[in-house]
DNA sequence: TCCGTGATAGCAGTGACTGCTATCAGCGTA
DNA sequence: TACGCTGATAGCAGTCACTGCTATCACGGA
């Protein structure tokens, strides 16, 4: 047994959610959190960045493997097809735990900081899988254009499912919200002078 | 004339970029900025939420903008022809001042507080567009769609443009980038399977 | 002339985050 | 067995973004 309890990231985190469930993220402080997983809070801004980080640990998981299911996609499979396969196999994964989906939103909706650094992790997880889509041989500007759309659709289909989690079938919201999207950007005017 | 001088805002903005060229964002406090604009510190955070939010006025001048552009389109338009228009319009305006596109973007780039905000107010600035085409009819989830997946073409348009200015052609970048997306979308294994 | 109004000055916090130093268990080494 | 090295934590002190509260003052109207 060493020194001290091991685990502090996960003992952390955990800490930080259950607080943050209890009394708000605002209201929750740093050395609140840390006395809660029996540490100083120097030791718990050691291990995350900051205060926000902790709810994030899990989307960086989950990045890392949709990445590696795009670059171990079959070498025939187009790059939007293997963005889709990606974030179809994450929704299928978030349907799985609609109550910690539903408290995790509640969480971010409800903080401006969490919504920002929401955002700002998802923008990075679509520029992982622009990096996933080069790697197998995608150029520029096609890789940042599938991720970057595949990652929207998936978001507003999120957000959709969240509404009504036990009545709507996440995987197929994002389906046909990429489907629908097809058909809104191929009945442009604009359609015509590709090139110009 | 006043009690103290005219425009505060205007003037704790301009004080405010002038520091954050000269030095940094993060090492330009907001005492700094107020002194500089010949007021007190207090002032700047009562006219500003917070440090950030001095860089994005001219956003949400043009949001407005843009969804008036929107609402104003003739009745016949496509919901994407008519998010286009508004972004092409301001890649014309961007481009019009490189200089001033190029200085925003080294700041902002240069520092992650700025770019999560602007992350943020971009998506702001697509809900807004969303909501203009609902207005003017457009049902969910088309309107979001559209709105979604314009403001993300033009993200990337933009930051294909801002690395040579003065060799590309903003809006045509912006164009070809939605027709590159609609080709990227239609050679898609899952067309077939529209509705299940 | 007096008073309500709106905007600013200024003070006194709170809390996120940082740099620095001291401490200590485990471990290889002589 | 003793010693010093390493890596991680405790704890202190400080900076700065941001907030609530109060006092002040020019201006415009009654």
């Amino acid at each position: 047994m060493g020194r001290w309890e091991p685990n502090p990231r996960g003992r952390l985190a955990k800490a930080a959610v259950e607080l943050f469930v209890a009394q708000g993220f605002e209201q929750t402080t740093g050395a609140q959190i840390a006395a809660r997983a029996g540490m100083h809070e120097r030791s718990f801004f050691r291990l995350f960045p900051d205060k926000r980080e902790v709810f994030f640990q899990a989307l960086e998981t989950a990045q890392r493997e949709a990445m590696a299911a795009i670059v171990d996609a079959p070498e025939d499979t187009a790059p939007i097809d293997a963005v889709a396969a990606a974030l179809e196999q994450r929704c299928a994964v978030i349907q799985q735990h609609p109550g910690a989906a539903l408290t995790r939103h509640g969480l971010i909706a409800a903080n401006a900081e969490l919504r920002e650094r929401d955002l700002s992790k998802h923008a990075e997880f679509a520029t992982g899988m622009a990096e996933a889509l080069r790697e197998r041989g995608t150029p520029e500007p096609a890789a940042t254009l599938a991720a970057d759309t595949a990652m929207g659709v998936f978001r507003i289909a999120f957000d959709r499912w969240i509404g009504e989690p036990e009545h709507q079938d996440l995987p197929t919201l994002f389906r046909d919200g990429l489907s629908e999207l097809a058909s809104i950007l191929v009945h442009r005017a604009g359609t015509a002078r590709r090139s110009r």
